[in-house]
DNA sequence: GTCTATAAACCGATAGAC
DNA sequence: GTCTATCGGTTTATAGAC
């Protein structure tokens, strides 16, 4: 197999991908066209269409699926220290390294409001979310192991139960953050965590 | 002034605007077409530019701020009452009054992702926004003054802390109600006013 | 005010040369 | 693989009769 021709292939995927990023990012999915992702992207129609024959969907379910799985990857690795994190820290740790990634929160507004419409991207976020949710039951499982105090009825069961509420304040967290003018991330985490097991 | 005609005039912008609303809820705002609206109220083109000159996005404006102030209405209205309800139990009134009136939580979701693009919508969100915090705010305070033990800085402080959680925890209702298969809102609910203090 | 008919603009995707 | 040019299908909004 040709390496160099490979490299290159996957080269310019990232490249097309950053620049559809950019203009997701900058005008939303919908309003997006097509000669935007070029005009952000340098190349042509047909030189896009060779690489994501899938079009504008395509391009948007790639964009996306990358961005949530590297939450994940963050997590796993977090967790993974002697001391695993409590409930509040690991929403501090997902959240923060969605700041730090330079993500803007309201691609994500944007995606669920596709995911709502669109079955293949529904699918795609089931897929995503699915994988990210495994991980923060594991995180938060083993912190109810080492703190059976908040888990009368064992670590499964209270990391089940309190799985939901986790993601809820992490996507209102994307929410405010997209919506409200002067928005405090440090004092929402904070607030977070006081209600949170600790 | 012509007292009957006003009324006519009324009538047909509700009826237009309810058009909208089932419209909206079905096919999302942004692939709702006016073709869709004209069908859902029976009346055409015409008719409605007559009474919206600024298209759909006038409609989806306005059906949406009627809807998030609805929920205002129905919060004064219960915490009134001698017995000032608890957190978890504010979460309940608002969410519940939103499930009740039929309205589909994914119309919420493809407000805030309109919101994170226009500015006229984003405008009008923040308007309303205000109002159901305001509301909030005031009800929160009422309880944390029966229940300063949770309260040590003052009720206003702590009501302005656990606010955006709250917020928070309702818009991650949203979000999951939306997009979760087989979400369970009571099991939510639970977990939520669990972690919130009672 | 409301209807019918239609214009003007736009978009996503394809065809074919290089 | 990439470019230029363009087609077919929609969409919003308007024009003009009634």
């Amino acid at each position: 197999m040709p390496k160099v021709s490979d490299a290159h292939r996957r080269a310019r995927r990232e490249e097309i991908l950053a620049a559809a990023l950019r203009a997701f990012t900058a005008k939303g999915y919908q309003r997006t066209s097509m000669a935007d992702v070029l005009a952000e992207s340098g190349l042509s129609t047909g030189a896009i269409y060779a690489h994501f024959a899938g079009g504008k969907r395509e391009l948007f379910v790639a964009v996306a699926r990358t961005t949530l799985l590297r939450r994940n990857e963050e997590l796993v690795a977090a967790s993974s220290g002697v001391e695993p994190p409590s409930p509040g820290e690991i929403l501090r740790i997902v959240l923060g390294g969605v700041l730090r990634d330079g993500i803007e929160p309201r691609i994500l507004l944007q995606l669920w409001s596709e995911a709502t419409i669109e079955p293949e991207i529904l699918e795609m976020v089931h897929e995503a979310i699915g994988v990210v949710r495994t991980s923060f039951r594991a995180a938060l499982e083993r912190w109810f192991v080492q703190h059976p105090e908040y888990a009368p009825d064992g670590p499964e069961a209270a990391a089940e139960r309190i799985l939901p509420v986790l993601l809820g304040l992490g996507q209102g967290f994307m929410v405010q953050h997209s919506l409200f003018d002067g928005f405090d991330a440090e004092a929402y985490l904070d607030a977070a965590t006081a209600v949170l097991p600790s």
